[in-house]
DNA sequence: AAACAGACGGAACACGTTTTCCTGACGACC
DNA sequence: GGTCGTCAGGAAAACGTGTTCCGTCTGTTT
């Protein structure tokens, strides 16, 4: 736990100024080889590594992030925050954590403590798909996930529509022909926009209205006595896995085969879901890692002197699994 | 986005020095009240937040700690990340995020980046509770959930056999007295401390030996079937929600009432198995949003100058739920 | 031999803040 | 009236880096 080296202490090691020495190090100015090999062996013997402290007053930059995520807990908010330190992270750029818990006071806190670090930019990302209000900060932004309400911002967002269109299409590919809806609250845009997506994919196929409900196992399972109350289905398209894995259990238990009788597809591909399902589901995949990647891009291209692009939507894909094509 | 005002600015507009500025915003120095009112009148006028930059430069500190997960999707990090990053930010300080993904090279790129910007300290988690090599590094770090190797180092981990035995022992107060216990990989130091002490406090209460196999509910379900072929039990204390849920519901296929012939209980009070089981889950909470809190003030402490206080053995929660309580 | 170009490296400054030291001014006291 | 003490505030230095500018030295050209 000794003192750190300065560039001063390298500088007189090699028997050079601090001037010389900062410059051997970052491949700057005229400089003989032999210097720049003596500086950096000097370095290196010093276990000199450059205050970045000092680098960031000096270049004006603090290459750091923030991202403020108002669930940091959510399945959706943690892919998304690693595929941003990944890019970040290549690019020398540290993140810094911020987690609102959805409270405005803690936003504005966090916020102002972003500032006062001089952050190169803000990532924003929250646990739903409705558009929040943009934040005003005078450093560049993108949201990821939940887009800004102003369309002028930088927002990544999934392509909703695309991802339940493709489950639906993936059902009609297989023969399908009574396909049902099962989804959560109405008031949630993610499902609303999902609902709508499957019935209009599904046109003649779709069978009566979307069910809207709770996003639960226990919501699907209670979902499969209404449809089937309704008449036959031969297949069921779900908002989320969880309510697919709730589907499932239902179907089974009443002696339906899946996917022999119903076929069902679930939505997000959370692992964990997905996977434990018996059978195991067909999903959508939502490639956060990836949105968080590109999210990640945009902003260094934005901090770069780019200027907002407006709303991305990211494809989703299909994971075909049991829960459709059988074993 | 117009450039943000300096301390000079702020002199300027209340018709000062900057170094009288800087007095009057910290409350330090001899000057008239008068003059600090104006002085912040002045900073409040022009939105003005002090560059930490420049504070870090000068007060030798970064105000920032570095958090070195080996598996941030892990549901064992999050929460304490969310802990940590809640104790953090009460005294100013940010916490950056560095998710190593298991991978030696990119956590020592992380270390070097974190020893670049001068963290105050670090912090360091896993997703397993084998002690790990301790880092490097000349700051003062905590090792979280994961204890460092070096008995030295300031360590936070949940009591795993406190927990284990006080599930066992609800067992036992409930009237149970053939208990069996299914775990994960023997290889597991969770699952191998949990076991001895669930076989500890059975005592001659438990039924032959701990089961050992995935962390999945598919070797619950499997579980279930190897005990009930070695003959009958009223009680399964769980390694883990996972294998409780798949228990649960192998039990509930063969016809068996949980927990009216056989209580259940589980480990983690991951909500997302707990409660979706059927029966929820009775578990055991480990308290890591706590264990993140802990693990953020010791380093304060550390960092204020405290030396290292060991291994610090937190202890978990018993939840009851109708897995063992019924309804 | 003088002029010149180019390579090399150092001195000085900038970044924004905090802190130490110092200068006046003023009143009080001997 | 001179000295001392206190108060108010400014000047300068410090933190550690990067960069700009300028001087020097070497080797080449006329």
């Amino acid at each position: 736990m000794r003192a750190v080296p300065r560039i001063t202490d390298v500088a007189a090691l090699a028997g050079v100024s601090a001037s010389t020495a900062s410059k051997a190090l970052n491949d700057t100015g005229q400089l003989r080889e032999e210097t720049r090999q003596r500086v950096r062996r000097a370095a290196e013997q010093l276990g000199f590594t450059p205050d970045s402290r000092g680098r960031a007053l000096s270049s004006g930059r603090s290459y750091t992030v923030g991202l403020i995520t108002t669930d940091s807990s959510g399945r959706f908010s943690i892919p998304i925050m690693q595929g941003a330190e990944d890019a970040l992270s290549a690019g020398e750029m540290a993140l810094v954590l911020c987690d609102t818990r959805d409270d405005a006071l803690r936003e504005s806190h966090y916020l102002r403590s972003l500032v006062a670090r001089r952050v190169d930019g803000i990532i924003v990302t929250g646990r739903r798909t409705e558009p929040r209000a943009p934040i005003d900060v005078p450093v560049p932004v993108v949201y990821a996930f939940s887009p800004s309400t102003d369309p002028g911002d930088t927002s990544v967002v999934t392509d909703d529509r695309g991802g339940a269109a493709s489950a639906v299409r993936h059902l009609l590919s297989l023969g399908r022909r009574r396909i049902a809806h099962v989804t959560g609250p109405a008031s949630h845009r993610s499902a609303a926009v999902r609902a709508a997506a499957a019935v209009e994919t599904a046109g003649d196929a779709f069978v009566g209205e979307p069910l809207h409900g709770e996003w639960s196992e226990r919501w699907g399972r209670h979902a499969v006595d209404v449809l089937l109350r309704g008449g036959e289905v031969d297949a069921i398209s779900c908002g989320s896995d969880q309510i697919a894995r709730g589907v499932c259990d239902r179907l089974r238990e009443l002696g339906r085969s899946v996917p022999d009788d119903v076929a069902v597809t679930g939505y997000d591909n959370w692992s964990v879901m997905a996977l434990a399902s018996r059978p195991p589901l067909t999903t959508v995949d939502l490639r956060l890692e990836e949105l968080g990647r590109r999210t990640a891009q945009l902003l260094l291209e934005l901090i770069g002197g780019a200027s907002p692009t407006g709303l991305l939507e990211l494809p989703t894909e299909l994971v075909p699994r049991e829960s459709t094509l059988g074993t």
